[in-house]
DNA sequence: GCCAACGTTGGC
DNA sequence: GCCAACGTTGGC
């Protein structure tokens, strides 16, 4: 999953401990947290804009999927007025920190590594939630220096 | 800051 | 329902 570090980074996560991950308005990733994540699974934390572009840690998926209560809130830059309480277009799931890299792995360094040169992160740039393959988050962890958790 | 990729909108 | 125009993302 990807943030921009301005607007939301691991650090912060770190620090709140649990977080919705609320703005997503876009139709496939969007589908990724309702239909594709179960509680504990594990995600990778991507800092976007930023160079380099690095994934930083992890975190685990920490809630069912339920409505983006951002869409509702007029005062919110995510709000749509096309939602309804009854008929929410947008839902999220909560994520919860797990660990920070000692040494974040750069999108080069995925690039570069050819067991990772399918990831769909690199295939699929501007689509700010994409699935991971268990040899990925595997390979992720042993390029980091890190445990997986 | 540029601009390619690509998702979304809206006229027809 | 097609597709051109438009807007946004995000790497570089």
């Amino acid at each position: 999953m990807k943030s921009e570090p301005d607007a939301f980074s691991i650090d912060d996560l770190k620090e709140v401990g649990t977080e919705p991950w609320d703005g997503i308005r876009n139709y496939e990733a969007r589908n990724f947290m309702k239909d594709d994540m179960e509680i504990g699974d594990g995600i990778l934390f991507y800092h976007s804009s930023v160079r380099p572009p690095v994934i930083v840690g992890t975190m685990e998926v920490a809630s069912e999927p339920y409505p983006d209560p951002t869409q509702f809130d007029p005062d919110s830059k995510y709000f749509d007025e096309k939602s309804s309480e009854e008929d929410p277009t947008w839902e999220l799931v909560d994520v919860k920190f797990v660990q920070k890299f000692d040494e974040p792995v750069t999108r080069d360094a995925i690039k570069n590594e050819p067991a990772l040169e399918d990831m769909t992160l690199l295939k699929r740039f501007r689509l700010s939630i994409t699935p991971v393959t268990e040899e990925e988050w595997l390979k992720i962890h042993e390029m980091a220096g890190a445990k997986p958790k």
